[in-house]
DNA sequence: AATTCTTTTCAATTTCAATTGAAATCTAAC
DNA sequence: GTTAGATTTCAATTGAAATTGAAAAGAATT
């Protein structure tokens, strides 16, 4: 008969999202739950942003950590490799997600999350659909000229469909100041 | 040397996005390289939209074609198996992106794009967009409750982080029915 | 400049969703 | 009710992306 929660042997990674996501180390179990809980909020929402889960994760547990993280620390929670971690790291410090600091404790560098979320929500909206908006204007203009012209009625048609495509695609494109009005980016 | 550009030598499915996604047949290049270009613009915005990519080519070449497809046409064009066309097909008439019909030019059935791509966008807005903000909500509540009291320093900060977060959140999902309204959806 | 500790790099591996293909099922014509 | 397609199903395979881990590179200390 399996006790209580089994929140600290030797977690396999990111498993079923719901899984222990966070080690306990000898932290309080509030803590360690809040933690877990607010990564499984990133990492639910990796997905859509278009970011790996472990990037997700590492942002998860830095911005559930009251005090700066480690390098290390990070790893030892996630239970990630150095690799994993470093890339994570990496890609968060690029779109300035996390900031690194020292803490007088010793000499590592630590990190605290950019509470700018701003910065993020606009980077979603920059990186993931203006960009596809973007191409997809492009592959338009394309289309547009190529309309196999030939047997009229089927000519006509694909004008049609085609038009249908470019009203939604407009649409969406106008939509997008909109968005950056209403959200105050 | 390498001539002018390989329309159609077994293709290898999808590979670069780019490469050859329909294959020839005895149809004029026109048509043909305005199918490719359609099922291009669909397949890149499959990752956004959450469809596998093979989804989104086989709309786009039912898109593409004046004329209804059959199940076989589509896998020819697309050099896909029948396990993948089957498995498209159903997701798009499920999803009522495409419409069965019947031509007399046999008996089979032949499909057709629905044009109201109103119908997309919305199933895009509420599946993948509300969908994690409604899962947000929800495990915002739960941390809400799990912040951890404590030292008062600490919590302080993991409360003005978690509002933070509900801020933003709370912003997105304010902003979905001003996206509905303005797509006229 | 040697030692130790931390971080990065990247080839190899793992993972997991997408895809295949062959057997089962369905359909309808004879 | 048999045969001949057309389509679906699903276990096995593939492939692309994520992750690992071990070696290389950097930092800081003595």
């Amino acid at each position: 008969m399996p006790s209580a929660a089994p929140i600290s042997t030797r977690a396999p990674a990111l498993k079923s999202a719901v899984a222990s996501l966070v080690l306990a180390g000898d932290r309080s179990a509030n803590l360690v739950a809040f933690e877990q809980e607010l990564v499984g909020f990133f990492v639910d929402a990796a997905d859509l942003l278009g970011v790996p889960k472990s990037v997700a994760a590492t942002y998860g547990v830095v911005f559930a950590s009251p005090e700066p993280l480690s390098f290390s620390e990070i790893a030892e929670r996630l239970d990630f490799s150095n690799g994993s971690v470093s890339q994570a790291l990496r890609v968060l410090r690029e779109i300035g997600a996390i900031k690194p600091t020292h803490t007088d404790r010793d000499k590592l560098e630590r990190f605290v999350p950019d509470l700018e979320l701003r910065k993020l929500v606009a980077r979603f909206l920059e990186h993931r659909l203006e960009q596809q908006l973007a191409t997809g204007t492009r592959r338009l203009a394309g289309l547009k000229r190529a309309i196999p012209t030939g047997d009229s009625i089927a000519a006509k048609e694909l004008d049609r469909r085609l038009k249908a495509l470019d009203k939604w695609h407009t649409r969406a494109r106008q939509l997008m100041p909109i968005a950056r009005t209403f959200l105050k980016l």
